[in-house]
DNA sequence: CATTGCTCCGAATGAGGTTCGCTATTGAAA
DNA sequence: TTTCAATAGCGAACCTCATTCGGAGCAATG
């Protein structure tokens, strides 16, 4: 059967622009929380059928809304106990390749490029505080490297992965009292 | 049956005493890419039966070093992409409860003390810059909160959860043109 | 040397993942 | 307004896989 090409123009709009409906994020939500649940566990807690919610996690993986599912490791209780965020000074910006070639080491759990007084900023979790400075040695290593400054994590009260929830009054809320809303 | 205490005081170590083993660990490292393995299929890439690994992954839940499996949601498609760290300057370090109730927000991923410069370190993701200064304001409005430098995030190169991997060679290699290893 | 406990494996069972066909609903075209 | 097509839901069926059970090999203990 050939279809018009009119009616594929329509149809075949790019499934990554579908926005979430209210199903969606409710399932995104469970499944951030823990995504050991059975299909007819996760339909009974947000109102569908399992082949209902198994259809919908699929979208969800092939539009890349969910990244996989992994098991949390305990970082201590695996053998690194240290942890650090470092931040990185380096002179020009092509230079980064180096950088992002510690991807490879499995210390290495967060490279980002951030606006402030800094340019990269890392988060690393290793076994020791003398893996630490070996890590820094590496880091010194580098030509491109001009200095850097390491926060040393004490106490960790929190941490987790991207949650789906959102805090809808966090944009309005605080603007009461200073001014009034200038958006449209 | 009445057990002797002489048994018992030799049989009941703690579990999270014993240590990991090769097999652990690369159960570890495979859960930690991929939680949907099926046991079959991780039990052939470590080499032992199914049966085995389950009790393994079972006694890996049991002693925290599985600390959940969950589904790692993508921030900017799932309506949060806006990312940054945010350093707190506080005074005094029993006030820090309100830091602490930030972590029923969706939005603060991570929570540190740390040692620098500054006193508590967070991980926010947000959907909009507004409502990141919104969180900002929230901290400003808590009376311990003296100042605060963020960071926010340009591009993100790597982002992953704790991994299994250890770079043995990172606490020595670095010494090797510096000075003699002075560990026993 | 006997015993105890541990961990592995193969087999069996039952739960749950996955597919299939059908129906209701929605949105677009005639 | 009518008609058509595509979507998303559900119940039932199938079939893979998680989970349990019993037994064997092995190491350490007394």
């Amino acid at each position: 059967m050939p279809n018009t090409g009119k009616t594929e123009s329509v149809r075949s709009r790019p499934p990554e622009a579908r926005p979430l409906d209210a199903f969606d994020r409710r399932i995104l939500g469970e499944l951030a929380a823990d995504a050991a649940l059975s299909y007819a566990d996760l339909g009974s807690r947000v109102g569908l059928s399992a082949p209902a919610v198994h259809e919908r996690v699929k979208r969800l993986r092939t539009t890349g809304r969910i990244r996989g599912t992994v098991a949390l490791l305990d970082g201590p209780s695996t053998g690194k106990p240290f942890l650090a965020f470092v931040h990185v000074d380096s002179t020009g910006w092509g230079k980064t390749q180096e950088l992002l070639d510690l991807a490879e080491l499995p210390e290495v759990e967060e490279i980002h490029s951030v606006a402030g007084d800094t340019c990269m900023l890392l988060k690393v979790r290793c076994q020791s505080s003398r893996a630490l400075e070996g890590l820094l040695a590496r880091l010194y290593a580098m030509p491109s490297v001009k200095a850097t400054r390491s926060y040393v994590v004490l106490s960790t009260y929190l941490e987790r992965p991207p949650q789906a929830g959102m805090t809808e009054t966090l944009e309005t809320e605080w603007a009461a009292g200073e001014a009034d809303d200038t958006r449209p």
